[in-house]
DNA sequence: GGCGGGCGATGACATATGTCCTGCCGCGGT
DNA sequence: ACCGCGGCAGGACATATGTCATCGCCCGCC
């Protein structure tokens, strides 16, 4: 191993989980973990400042979503590579993931041993993606929703009542109604509860 | 370090998290990890055959709560301390976690080295419990939910209708809405989902 | 130019939800 | 023996929620 070590990027927001995968790619010997960030608002400065090769990304991260911060990554830093770890193997989060230009998608739910070797995997220009999660991506279809029917749905979440909703969006509680009814059609479901449970089943949100 | 390495078992759902955890402890000369458990209800046998001196459990895992776990633990195998570790700290969740007989109690937000220190702390006979913590549970005062008014709302997640409760709980309707209502009352909400979620984030189901 | 679709709104309606009151049982304390 | 409290149930009532039909506006498309 004479050559320059994969500079990766990791961006985790639990501090136990973050620090022992830095540890564990630390611990190849041609892998260096040159950058740590816990919010997702914090990943495009950290990629610009240290120049990392790959930038391992979770999804569900404070300020700013991973896969947000993908599509930034792949505009003002094309160079590096983005791999998604994600504690959910959603089909649409795997559909979004692909369409912001992530070279890959694992699930945390894996082996150890996956992660260095998807590294490694991801630079040499290879897509590294589960293919059950694949073809489960594929045969789901895209996601039905509107912008306005997500926002409903994403603003009723913790039992806020229609009211709230309709405050929190500047709309008048007919059209929440109106929204919910719909997504919850779309969704198939009986409630905005399930309608809800739905949709981040499916990585809508 | 002569003498004989303190033997962990460890319980973690998530198989990235897992192993990250077991390499770790792995590379403190002074700790062995004996075994690793995916599920809740595989704690006590996994105890039972390997005879460890820590028990690292996490309570959220499929199966069996570690809460329970270590309440099993302490009847069936009183030479093993416990050790909690989880993603939340609520406060109900710590009161819960000492009535069971555990030692300490981490959360993963904080940074790995804690780890194996707790390890052998709680070896030694300490109690390892962050004080803004403990402090907090002992101010929320106890769980004030009948374990029926816990049972409708953990029923009552996921948008199930007052009728679903009712079947999957062998009551009549009117009983689970009063359930509801006086879970709503105690828990100073609105509606069953800002009971549900109030109640979780105190850590009362 | 017509058409579809998303956005926003309204009103009417049926159903679900949450509250309150009453009542019955059993249990543990005083 | 009496009381309080929890479990369980029913009824009555007000409010919240979900559905549907209808409308206007704007935009992109053929």
């Amino acid at each position: 191993m004479t050559g320059r070590r994969i500079r990766v990027l990791l961006a985790e927001d639990q501090g136990m989980m973050r620090g022992a995968l830095a540890l564990l790619l630390g611990m190849e010997d041609d892998i260096e973990v040159v950058a740590q960030v816990a919010a997702g608002d914090a990943i495009l400065d950290a990629a610009l400042a240290h120049r990392p090769d790959v930038a391992l990304l979770d999804i569900e991260l404070p300020g700013r979503s991973g896969l947000d911060a993908a599509a930034d990554l792949r505009v003002r830093v094309p160079d590096c590579r983005v791999l998604i770890l994600t504690t959910f193997g959603r089909p649409g989060y795997l559909r979004r993931a692909m369409e912001a230009g992530a070279a890959g998608f694992l699930v945390k739910d894996g082996p150890v041993e996956e992660l260095a070797a998807a590294v490694r995997r991801v630079l040499a220009g290879e897509t590294v993606v589960d293919p059950a999660l694949a073809t489960a991506a594929l045969s789901a279809g895209p996601n039905p929703l509107t912008a306005r029917e997500s926002d409903a749905l994403k603003a009723s979440a913790d039992g806020a009542t229609v009211a709230d909703i309709a405050a929190r969006l500047h709309l008048s509680e007919s059209t929440v109604r109106n929204y919910l009814s719909s997504a919850i059609g779309k969704t198939a479901t009986r409630n905005r509860m399930e309608a809800l449970r739905e949709a981040r089943r499916q990585g809508w949100l």
